[in-house]
DNA sequence: ACTAACATGTAACCCGTTACATGATTAT
DNA sequence: ATAATCATGTAACGGGTTACATGTTAGT
């Protein structure tokens, strides 16, 4: 029941086709709720059967044509009291955190590649989200109401990158020591 | 397929009964990868039709019989060869990010408040974390191989909550000029 | 001709959650 | 009696993933 409240978040500012919703998930909204676009096209129908979007085929040159969604009035308020609802939260399921249990002399070394290639694609990941703060949300306290909560939400996924990049730097240095020890 | 791999990992050094499981999941790898009680026995049923866990009845004293499940050869095979297969990592999914694209001037009390109640609650489990860490990885690099693992996963969950707290005081005080202001 | 990007869907399966269901044992 | 804890399940539903499926437009 979340992925339809995340799509008619996405919808607030601009008018979206489901193909610009599942591209821009990936860069925005999509850091903290990730959707495929097979989701997206359901989603955007039992919302429109809802009564919540609307939608209208538009025409465009060079391209096939797209069907775009927007709110209805009826979508804003349903958005607006979801807000007030009971929060749920799926903690992250990371199956790497289960093979550490399960470390091992065997394995040492597969599990360092594994916490050094992490480290590296969230360095990457951490460079789009400084991009992004730096170009659009320098003066966080200056900004209108709406752009504080995006604001705070990039701020969210750029202080857990940083925290990820210090624990591998733990994790790397503490197995370090057990492949030559410990065989 | 990953929870299967889970309960196998926490077999590999007790055998446990299906509540035993679903109990200790609450404290020890539930912190990161949780499940239903519904579940775990389902799974259980799964992983010994295909051979990688034995089951027998334990009659206790005082208490209903329990089945206690242990790890075939088969089954500490399988995990073994897991460990070197590709990682699948979930991402955490958060209403609480989505809702802050929905901050306004007419939700910042309530979000402000949720803001609130999550601080207090990652402070609890952040106590219950360092308790562990004391009582039991004071030492990590002196640890046994499958230990220091542990350890990590902990510092992991540590590290986190800690930037967890620090996010919350940000938006804490970033939220907490709006209400007057901008009304 | 072929590739890449644009654009929209359906179907099957797996996994997780919620609700339902039962029963034993101990303590008050 | 009755509540709490121990103990084990089934069934229905909903959401997410994977595989399948189709078609347009532009560029090489």
């Amino acid at each position: 029941m979340a992925l339809a409240h995340a799509i008619m978040t996405a919808l607030i500012e601009d008018d979206l086709s489901g193909y610009e919703l599942s591209r821009d998930f990936t860069t925005s909204l999509g850091f903290f709720w990730n959707a495929s676009h097979q989701q997206i096209y359901q989603e955007l129908r039992k919302l429109s059967e809802k009564g919540w979007l609307n939608k209208r085929e538009v025409s465009q040159s060079g391209k096939p044509n797209k069907i775009v969604y927007g709110l209805t009035a009826a979508g804003r308020d349903a958005l607006s009291e979801w807000v007030f609802g009971t929060t749920r939260t799926q903690a992250a399921k990371d199956e790497l955190l289960v093979k550490l249990y399960n470390l091992d002399v065997s394995n040492v070394a597969h599990i360092t590649a594994e916490i050094s290639e992490r480290r590296e694609g969230m360095m990457q990941l951490l460079y789009l989200y400084e991009t992004i703060r730096r170009r659009h949300y320098a003066e966080p306290a200056s900004l209108p109401a709406r752009r504080k909560g995006v604001y705070l939400a990039l701020a969210f996924g750029i202080n857990q990158g940083e925290h990820f990049l210090s624990w591998c730097d733990q994790a790397l240095e503490l197995l370090s020591g057990m492949e030559s020890v410990e065989k």
